[in-house]
Order: C-alpha cells, then sequence, then structure tokens
RNA sequence: GCGCCUGUAGCUCAGAUGGAUAGAGCAACGGACUUCUAAUCCGUAGGUCGCAGGUUCGAAUCCUGCCAGGCGUACCA
C-alpha cells in the first residue's frame, strides 16, 4: 500500500517537472509516513518540504503542483489534503485495504515473510553460559533475544543458524573442578580450606556426592592434577546437561554447539598466533605476547600469550571468530551481557585485521534483569550460590510470560522482571492480553456454523460489508506488519514484534466489544470471520517470532 | 580520568529513516457481563521528553557542553 502511494507521487511530480511546474528535476526521497492522527490521513508524505530547498518555490505551492498531477488508476483516493507547513495528506477508500486481507490469507503462515535476505549466511550466537553454574534470568534475557533475532531472520530470507559456544577450556573449569574436588575431600573427611574463588553452590556439594558414590575414595590416590582434572569434566557435563534441558524447557534449540577445548586440540589458536605474528601484528614485550589491536581501534594492545605461556581468553575467542568465517557465514552476530561492553573493540580489531569488513561482526548488549517478587528486590548471591535459576523462573511463571516479558523492551535497557507480575493475568502482563486474541479468535471460530468454520474464504461481497473505523484501523494496522519485521531484522530488535503485537490486539479486543462477529447476517458475518482470521494468523506468526506459543484455549 | 549505555506521565516503559496535538500498561476515579471467553472493553485525569545551547521550515529524535544513575576500563573469563 505505501508503496504504491510512493508511486503515485513520484509519477506526478515527474509530470509536474515535465509540464514546467517545478524547476527541477531532481527529487527528493519520498518518505511515507502514517499519520498518528485520523484526522492526517492514511498516509503522508513531506516530500514538498524536503523539495523546497531545491525547488525554490514555497513548499505549499510544490504540494499543489504535485497533487493537480495526481492519478488514481487503482481509485483507492477517497480525498488528497495539503496540510500545515505542506503535508500532502492521503485519505484511502475503505476497499482499498481490503487486498491486504486476501494477500494474509494467501500467504498464511508466510505473509511478513520476505526474502531481503537472499539467504546470506548469518550465525547467531547467544547465552554461551561458562559450564561451572546453572543458567540464570540474565541468561533467559539473551536466550530470549538470540533466538528472537534469529527467527526474524529467517523470516526475513537469512540463512540462519543459532550457536552455543561452549567455554569448555581454561581456568574456570579448573575453578570447578577444585571445588568438586575440596567438597569431595571434605565430604570424606579431609580438612579443607575453601578459597574464596571457587564456586559456593550447593549443586557443587551435590557433583561432589556423586562423585563419592561413583568413586569411593578413589580419587584420593590420585595425584591432585588429574583429580581436579576428572571433577572439572564431570562436572562440566553435568551441568551442560543441565542447560540444554533448561534451554530446551525455555523452548531454544540450538544448531550447534561448539567446544572452546575443539579448537586448542585442533591447533587452531596455535595456528592463528603463528599467522598475525608472521603479519606482524602480534609481537612480543615483557615476556609476553601482545595483539596490536590498537591498530584496529582498539584502546590498547591485548595480551594473547600471558608471561607464564598461558594463552588468554582472548586468543582462542580470535581462533573461534576466525573458524566462524571460515565455515562460510557473511556475518556473525553474537549476544553478550552488557558487562562484555568492553571487550567488543578488541575483537572488533581481530575481525579487521583478518580482512573482513566491520558490519560483518556485530554485538547485541544484553542489559541487565532486576528480579523482583511483588516489587521488592530478590537477593541474587553468587558468593552464596544462593540465586534464583532460569529453570526457577520457568517452574514458576511459565515459559511463554518469561520470553514474552524479556522482549517488551529494548535489549539495552535495564529490565526489571517482577516474579509476581509474570504471574498475573491482567493487562499488567502483556503476554496474555495478546494471547487471549488467539483463543478468543478461536473461540469464535467453534461457536460458528460449520459452514463457517471451514468455509471462510475471499468473496467480494462479504469483504465488502467491513466499512466501521474499527475494522478499517485493524486492517491498516495488518498492513503494517511486514513493515514491523523488516525493521526489527534490520535493527535486531525483537521488541518492536512484542508491541506492534500488544498494539493490534488492543485493537482487536476493543472490536470485539462492540462488534459481533457472528450475526444474523451469513454475508456480514463471513466478512468479519475474513478478518478476524487473518488477525489470528498475524498474532500467531508474532508470537512465532518470539517464540511465545498461541492458545487456542485460555 | 576515559569509553559505552540509560534518563519521556506518580510507577514500568514504547516512540526506525528529524514531522503536525509525544503514546501504551499499571496505579487513581467513574462506568459496561442474559449476548462469539470480563485474562476484555469504554470514559476521566495525568508531561518544562534530565538541564542549557546549536543545526532548520520543524528536534524526544541530529551536534556540543553539563547533571544524575548503571556498566566497563586485567598477562580474568
Amino acid at each position: 500500500m505505501k508503496e504504491t502511494i510512493n508511486n503515485l507521487i513520484l509519477k506526478a511530480a515527474a509530470r509536474a517537472y515535465q509540464k514546467g511546474d517545478l524547476p527541477s528535476g531532481e527529487l527528493s526521497e519520498v518518505d511515507i509516513e502514517e499519520p498518528k492522527s485520523d484526522a492526517h490521513g492514511d498516509f503522508s508524505t513531506n516530500i514538498a518540504m524536503k523539495m523546497a530547498s531545491v525547488q525554490k518555490i514555497s513548499s505549499r505551492k510544490i504540494a499543489e503542483v504535485i497533487i493537480d498531477q495526481m492519478d488514481d488508476p487503482g481509485r483507492i483516493i477517497e480525498k488528497i489534503e495539503i496540510a500545515g507547513p505542506g503535508f500532502i495528506n492521503f485519505f484511502l477508500k475503505a476497499p482499498s485495504w481490503y487486498p491486504v486481507l486476501r494477500k494474509i490469507h494467501d500467504m498464511d503462515s508466510k505473509y511478513g515473510s520476505s526474502n531481503v535476505g537472499n539467504r546470506e549466511k548469518i550465525q547467531v550466537e547467544f547465552v554461551s553460559s561458562n559450564p561451572t553454574g546453572p543458567l540464570h534470568i540474565g541468561h533467559g534475557r539473551g536466550a530470549a533475544v538470540g533466538d528472537s533475532i534469529g527467527n526474524i531472520l529467517s523470516f526475513c530470507g537469512y540463512e540462519v543458524q543459532k550457536e552455543y559456544y561452549i567455554n569448555d577450556s581454561g581456568r574456570q573449569i579448573d575453578t570447578l573442578g577444585r571445588s568438586v574436588y575440596l567438597r569431595y575431600k571434605e565430604l570424606l573427611g579431609k580438612p579443607i580450606s575453601f578459597p574464596p574463588e571457587c564456586y559456593q553452590g550447593d549443586y557443587i556439594r551435590e557433583f561432589a556426592v556423586f562423585v563419592k558414590a561413583d568413586k569411593g575414595s578413589e580419587l584420593l590416590d590420585m595425584d591432585e592434577e588429574n583429580a581436579v582434572f576428572y571433577c572439572a569434566k564431570l562436572a562440566a557435563k553435568k551441568i551442560l546437561s543441565g542447560i540444554r534441558q533448561d534451554l530446551s524447557a525455555f523452548g531454544v534449540e540450538f544448531d550447534n554447539w561448539f567446544s572452546e577445548q575443539s579448537l586448542y586440540d585442533a591447533g587452531r589458536v596455535d595456528d592463528i598466533i603463528n599467522n598475525f605474528q608472521q603479519r606482524e601484528i602480534i609481537y612480543q614485550k615483557d615476556g609476553a605476547l601482545w595483539f596490536n589491536t590498537r591498530k584496529f581501534g582498539d584502546e590498547k594492545d591485548r595480551v594473547v600469550v600471558k608471561k607464564n605461556g598461558q594463552t588468554t581468553y582472548f586468543a582462542s575467542d580470535i581462533a573461534y571468530h576466525m573458524d566462524k568465517y571460515h565455515r562460510g557465514f557473511d556475518r556473525v552476530i553474537n549476544v553478550w551481557g552488557a558487562d562484555h561492553h568492553g571487550y567488543i573493540p578488541r575483537v572488533a580489531a581481530a575481525i579487521e585485521a583478518s580482512g573482513k569488513h566491520p558490519n560483518q561482526f556485530q554485538v547485541i548488549s544484553v542489559h541487565l534483569v532486576n528480579l523482583l517478587r511483588g516489587g521488592k528486590p530478590v537477593a541474587m548471591s553468587t558468593r552464596m550460590g544462593q540465586f534464583i535459576t532460569l529453570r526457577n523462573i520457568i517452574d514458576e511463571v511459565g515459559r511463554d510470560a518469561a520470553r514474552f516479558i524479556f522482549l517488551t523492551r529494548h535489549h539495552e535497557s535495564p529490565l526489571d522482571f517482577d516474579l509476581e507480575v509474570a504471574k498475573t493475568k491482567t493487562n499488567e502482563n502483556p503476554v496474555y492480553y495478546v494471547q487471549y486474541v488467539h483463543a478468543r479468535i478461536s473461540s469464535i471460530a467453534r461457536k460458528g456454523t460449520d459452514r463457517e468454520k471451514t468455509d471462510v474464504t475471499w468473496d467480494k461481497q462479504a469483504v465488502n460489508r467491513l466499512r466501521t473505523p474499527e475494522e478499517i484501523q485493524i486492517m491498516k494496522a495488518m498492513a503494517r506488519y511486514p513493515d514491523v519485521v523488516q525493521h526489527s531484522a534490520n535493527s535486531l530488535e525483537p521488541h518492536h514484534i512484542t508491541h506492534y503485537l500488544t498494539h493490534l490486539s488492543a485493537l482487536f479486543h476493543a472490536y470485539y466489544n462492540k462488534h459481533r462477529v457472528l450475526t444474523d447476517d451469513p454475508i456480514l458475518s463471513h466478512g468479519r470471520l475474513y478478518l478476524v482470521f487473518a488477525v489470528k494468523k498475524i498474532i500467531k506468526s508474532g508470537l512465532t517470532l518470539l517464540g511465545v506459543s498461541a492458545p487456542e484455549k485460555m
């Protein structure tokens, strides 16, 4: 629809120039917007104001000239007005919206999708929590955002892979093993001192109990390094399997789980260090190896191999990102916690150093979640090992509510997550507000006659009965859905979908309360069913992009 | 100190490419269920868009400076 208007304007402006009514043939780009106020029409353009400086005549005059040349072959326009400093406002006839309905039904679950992605290969990496403890609420937000961005990009024609990077190497894993090992020794009555950097949680003790049950006191006879290694492997494996289960319960399925250790095993980390050394962007200083990230925009150089010979996390991260491009991804998107944002420039530097374009690497910073219960902060002490896990939240408030709430805010905005609010079933909690639309329409369908249930197809006469302001508003809103999806994909911001769904739901609920769908007039009923079934399809489509279910009954 | 993020109604937050009278929900007040699900709707009230300049036909949006809060500034991950 927008495009149609766009063409009308461009043609009119071109004709005006040919006739000599416009001094310059240089046409500005046309901006079409949907005015907030109905008094300003269905669509509006500011082209006259934009052209004024080039054309050297007043914007109202330009608007007049363009309107004079306006043609309307499809007879969609009710009237055109010039308003304010030179806005051209278009008022459309109700029937001009009907093709949207048909399109929604024809395309069905594909409505809103596109192929602008052109099969470009994108990888979205998210969560990637270290397997040293269970997922918490912050991971949940990252999971919801990453998963949804992946869904939206696929919907827009990108070829998307969702990946989880497992940090199964390095000091943290060692610390995990040490923590379990110490608790194990403690269980066997040995005196221990438990360092503060070790993991305090009860789950560590559970692993120790498991080791004891499985191996008895066997580990005491091994040398400590091997015993710790054994504990580390075992605990990491169990934790990772718990993480997989939690994510699955949260409705998140990864296409690939990528192990950091595998990079070391395959010699990839050494390879990239050697390669960069040869290219002299890695150099030696103070007994360590430094990457010259400053040359690529970072504020200082970074160590990749420490004085003690160990590689840093950054070193394997370089190898990891090189591997991503090696696997053929055109663009790589990382969803990280906002506390890692200082890390972005150095990874970006590594990517630039390898000859990739900066826009092939994007980081989504997900800000922290304040967990509340009834308005009061919930104590989240990792140190004490006492915290509410993602699993607890899924169990208490449900997956749909949690995911939806995570996606109501811009990801760079801190989010308050109130467990009590998340459980309420009122307007305060928008998930149910939106899902209720789907359930209500499903209910209408169940109440309709057999013919109405199965045979609600395009019928010109029936659709022609859709004339009320509420019906037209709904059709307008539905016409916008593809734009909203596209905008979400371009900006990597799922929350636009969430807000759009809430808005469409409000329009539907108002309509439902004011008008009956099933009436004594079968033709009118047919038209209205055709309308609300379209709404149902979009609600389901949007919820699916967010990873939220669309229930038939509530 | 420097860097990034945030600052919009009493509260929680939307406001893409600068547009006309800045929008929702909650809370407050008043209404609507014999009717397709009241997990809903209708109405009233609520604002110096952190502050000060600048850019222009036009700024919550762009630029500069300041204020407040969060995060980051490792040979940690």
